[in-house]
DNA sequence: TGTTAATATTTAACATGTTATATTTATCGT
DNA sequence: ACGATAAATATAACATGTTAAATATTAACA
C-alpha cells in the first residue's frame, strides 16, 4: 500500500540520459572550435549555413534550414545578417517564387578557406586525444542513430 | 602556382563533422521527446533543471549550471520562472552568501512524476529501435570522448 | 586591518530557438 | 478559368544562448 519510495527514482539517472550524454558531447567538442570562429567573426550558426552552402551548392531557404538543424524564423534572421556581411547572396527561384535560393559568395568562400586549416588542426587534436577508430566508429553509430530513428518517425 | 582547385574542399565534408553529427542525433532524439515536455508545460531547459534538481539534492546555481549544460545568466531566467510556478525554490547559502541554493519542490517532483512513465516509454522505443547493445556503446563512447577532451581542456 | 584580487550571481544587449500566425505563390479539382 | 487547399517563407512574441559588464561577497595578503 505504499507509494513509490522517494529513494527510488522514477526515471533513470540524469547522466544516463541520451539528449543530456549527447548534448554534454557536443558541448565538450564545441568548446575547442569556438574560439576559432569567434575570432572569424561568425557565429555557430552562421558557420553552418556558410558550410551548408559550400559545396552543396546553391540550396533552397527549406533545405539549408533542414542540413544545419535551424528553423525556418532563425534561418530567415541568420541569412539576412549572412546576406547584411556579404557573405551569402538571396535570390529568387524563377521556377517557384516561393523559394528562396542561397548561395555562398567568394568572401564566403575565403572566410571559410581562412578558417579550414585552423579548424582541422583542431579536428586532428581532437582525433589524437579520442582515436581515430573510436571516431570512425562514434560516427557511424551516431548515423544509425539518426537513420533508425528517422526512418520511424511519425 | 595555381590556387586551391575550388572542387577540392579545404575542409571535411558537411556530414563528417562531429559537431554535426552530434546534433542531428540529438535532435533526432529529441523529436520523441519533445510532446511530453510540451505536454507537461514545460521546456527542455526547464525540464533539465528540474532533473538536475531531483535527486541530485540541493544544488549551487553554479553547479546547476554545470550539470545541465546551461550558462547562467540563461539559468537566472529559467529559475525565476521555474520559482514563480513553484516547481523550484531559491535560498542564500549561508555559509557564502554570494551562493543561491537551489532546490525541487514537492510540485516539481509531482510534475515529473507525472511524465517519467511516458519518458521511459519513449526511452523503450528507442532502445527497441536502435539496440539496447547498440545504446549502450555509444553513451560509452560519449563519455570517453567528453573524458578525453576535457581532460585536456586548456 | 584594509586594500586588492578572486568568485558567484545578476543585468543588459543582441542573436537564436520556438511556436503561432500571416503572406505569398503553386497545385489540384471542378 | 475558378476556388479551395497545400507549400515556402516571413513576421511576431516570448524564452533561451551568448558575451560583456556590473554587483555583491569572499579570500588573500601586505
Amino acid at each position: 500500500m505504499s507509494g513509490p519510495d522517494p529513494a527510488d527514482p522514477v526515471l533513470r539517472g540524469f547522466s544516463r540520459s541520451l539528449p543530456m550524454a549527447l548534448l554534454q558531447a557536443r558541448e565538450a567538442v564545441m568548446n575547442r572550435f569556438r574560439p576559432l570562429l569567434r575570432e572569424a567573426g561568425v557565429t555557430e550558426q552562421q558557420w553552418r549555413v556558410l558550410r551548408a552552402l559550400d559545396g552543396g551548392g546553391p540550396l533552397d531557404a527549406g533545405e539549408v534550414a533542414r542540413r544545419c538543424c535551424l528553423l525556418t524564423p532563425s534561418l530567415t534572421r541568420i541569412v539576412k545578417t549572412l546576406a547584411a556581411g556579404g557573405l551569402v547572396a538571396r535570390r529568387q527561384d524563377p521556377g517557384d517564387l516561393r523559394r528562396l535560393v542561397l548561395d555562398i559568395t567568394p568572401a564566403g568562400r575565403a572566410l571559410i578557406a581562412r578558417v579550414a586549416p585552423l579548424s582541422e588542426a583542431r579536428y586532428a587534436e581532437i582525433t589524437a586525444l579520442f582515436g581515430a577508430a573510436n571516431l570512425d566508429d562514434l560516427h557511424a553509430k551516431l548515423a544509425a542513430l539518426v537513420a533508425a530513428l528517422d526512418e520511424t518517425a511519425d
